[in-house]
DNA sequence: TCTTAAGTTTAGAGTAGTCTAATAACGAGA
DNA sequence: TCTCGTTATTAGACTACTCTAAACTTAAGA
């Protein structure tokens, strides 16, 4: 060693990760990692810093310091995959996230819309004795204010299998799930609209080239424009 | 300049201060500050560190940041006093840091010993409006559960004339008033002799040489030990 | 007034991130 | 198989802190 100077100076990570705490910045690429290899899809270096709005270079250099503390497996080129150890760290920090988000709402009178940036700021800074007993004061909540499953505080987390409105076939009837938590104008037009989690629609038509979709809810018929229809997540339901 | 390299590299504070975000070591530098300058006194910059567990040289590196960014003015070798800008900002922080106590207490049922780490984290993480609508679910509180004033949001805060139950008169009734939060075996110690702020006391008779005080509660008589006696903050009591 | 101890500041380096600019590797099309 | 565009990584510098060791100020005693 020594010799190997390849610029940035090195340092091992000093994490145990047991619990001791990582950084908010290892907690928040973590997050970002899980994210974007949801389905055991290898994150590529570049997704992960356009996610988290910092330059490539940066998420490189974060990836080989994760990769080091044994919290990410890293395929020089190649891309990203968290290890049990991140998977874990990763819900970890979700499942603060969530119960947060649950709490400044049903506790709090925040809006739908309001709660992200919040819980994104609170999340590193909570005990986990805090979010315990917030997640006790809330009767221990399966889903957060946008729907998103709460991974337990073992580490499971529910995993469902949606599909965006966008998807769903016409004439199927599907039960609204699950929004990002992340455009809070989304997130205001769906309240103004009354389209929240756990409302059913039956796809009548899609429109052939703008991709434009009309559902029923309840009685009422619905345009739902083609970007607005990828971000809901539905799940299929028999009737 | 670019001359007057002295060891440390120069930069400028990039705070606006307004309610721009102050990094949270400077917010605790301020805090610390603001509690060894009670009385206007300077604050020496060894006791700085001292109370932040940081070396002195990091202390007076930090002097000199905050004094260039006008929080503090710094005389050097001789101390540190606030200015208005820099007072401002940490009451700004122990309002936050205060009521954030109270809800902990109040809302998620915490102990009184229990809630000062838990809020040191947290008060560099809340948004103002956060804290605002903790402090209106709790009635806006004028004291945390120490008996220490919460700042209001503008920054005012009450300033009451106390004196250790040490310093009090024989004879003298007094009521305990406030105790710091930053011992938990002393306020563990404190809640199971059931002395929380409110409680009168007479003092009855102060032995010569050790110091211990014998006050009378009620009906019942106790004995306070000397350290104890000097860490509880009094008001004196006409009758 | 001189010396010395205590306290403060400067010197210089390390850590955990950030960035831009330059280089290297990959993979798709010719 | 070669070339080229895209993407990833390295190089090197900067920020906002941290530290230890050394130098400097001040205040107090002889």
């Amino acid at each position: 060693m020594g010799a190997d100077d390849h610029g940035h100076r090195e340092y091992v990570i000093n994490a145990t990760v047991q619990s001791a705490s990582l950084t908010p910045t290892v907690e928040d690429y973590l997050k970002a990692i899980y994210r974007l290899s949801s389905q055991g899809v290898v994150a590529a270096t570049g997704d992960i810093a356009g996610l988290l709005d910092v330059s490539a270079p940066s998420a490189s250099w974060m990836v080989k310091r994760l990769s080091e503390a044994g919290l990410i497996e890293h395929v020089p080129y190649r891309g990203v995959r968290l290890t049990r150890k991140g998977r874990r760290a990763a819900l970890h920090t979700l499942r603060r996230h969530r119960i947060l988000e649950v709490y400044l709402v049903k506790r709090l009178g925040y809006e739908w819309d309001d709660v992200h940036e919040e819980a994104e700021r609170l999340e590193h800074a909570v005990s986990g004795k805090l979010i315990e007993r917030m997640a006790a004061a809330l009767g221990d909540p399966r889903y957060d204010p946008h729907g998103a499953p709460i991974p337990t505080s073992e580490g499971e987390i529910e995993q469902v299998d949606l599909v965006t409105l966008a998807e769903a076939a016409v004439g199927a009837t599907v039960e609204f799930r699950q929004v990002s938590d992340e455009d809070p104008d989304r997130l205001r037009y769906l309240a103004e609209q009354k389209l929240t989690p756990g409302t059913r629609m039956t796809v009548l038509e899609r429109q052939r080239f703008n991709g434009t979709i009309t559902v029923r809810v309840g009685n009422a018929t619905r345009v739902v424009g083609q970007e607005l229809a990828g971000a809901l997540l539905c799940r299929e339901v028999a009737a």
